[in-house]
DNA sequence: TAATTCCTGAGCTGCATAGTCAGGATTTAG
DNA sequence: CTAAATCCTGACTATGCAGCTCAGGAATTA
């Protein structure tokens, strides 16, 4: 369990796209620009996301990506884990094949508190941030922004 | 909220400390040995452990650092902050003051998340692991050695 | 006085983070 | 069918920081 600025920039683009799920594919473009992420380095980021199945590319014009998943299935700590996957910090990984007695022994302490962390990660879903009414509103206004702005063909379907 | 190497090292020599609370200071010596965390580096923890509050250093020999409240009120989370004090990780720290809205909103819902998972850690305390029977047992068996090997003073303190 | 330990600060090295660049693959719009 | 939009990939670069070394000073005790 290791906690960066990388998980974050994950986790945060991750809400980004729960936020908007209903309006399609979000494109790396767009939370590139609204959090102020080199694009390129969301790419990276993405690819990890996508081999682990929590997100899928949708190719060509009004494409993007989305949730592979509804977003209560999707929890903080899978979305740190995919983009950080160092996942054994102590040496011994809590098995006791350390030499020393005493070293096994606060390792071993170590990989239990980090196991109750991701327990506690692994609780914490996406819909529990996008369900929110602040964030629905915000997110409503956005939306309609960005209709106007973009994908007109969008606003042609919803009239047909 | 950050957890890297560095937190794990504070978090696990507190523990050390916090283990052998009994046999009065323990040196950073041993710490290191025990470890395989370099001297200089721990030194350099230790300073901003002190000036959290959270360990008192013993000067002269037979000293070493022993914490300095009981470890039932030393918390996971505020060892981890007393060595990562970089706090805000947000530019605007959740406060609003991002220029574009969509930024500030998912900004506003890591620093939720960030203090949900303070709350947690702030939670744990030393105690509760420095208490568990099997630790105890480690611990008593590793204090006599170390009585034997150098503190004569405290064997004839102890038989006096 | 000498040994032991904490304590401080400056400086070094390697790796991970964060970002750039260039180009290809796939889909949709026109 | 062509062109645009977007995902997708891999290689490369720079910067920061983790982790460590070195050198020395201050306080305490034997």
């Amino acid at each position: 369990m290791k906690l960066s600025t990388k998980s974050r920039y994950a986790v945060t683009a991750m809400l980004d796209l729960a936020i908007h799920d209903k309006i399609g594919p979000v494109t790396l473009a767009d939370i590139s620009q609204s959090q102020g992420i080199s694009l390129s380095y969301l790419e990276q980021l993405f690819a990890k996301l996508r081999k682990n199945g929590l997100v899928e590319g949708v190719r060509g014009p009004g494409g993007g990506y989305r949730l592979s998943r509804p977003s209560d299935e999707i929890t903080v700590a899978r979305i740190i884990t995919a983009v950080d996957e160092n996942v054994t910090m102590t040496r011994c990984a809590g098995k006791g094949t350390c030499q020393d007695g005493e070293r096994c022994l606060t390792h071993q302490l170590w990989d239990d508190l980090s196991e109750q962390l991701y327990s506690f990660l692994d609780g914490i879903t996406l819909d529990q941030f996008s369900n929110r009414p602040e964030v629905q509103q915000v997110a409503q206004r956005q939306d309609a922004q960005h209709q106007r702005a973009h994908h007109h063909f969008i606003f042609r379907r919803t009239a047909a």
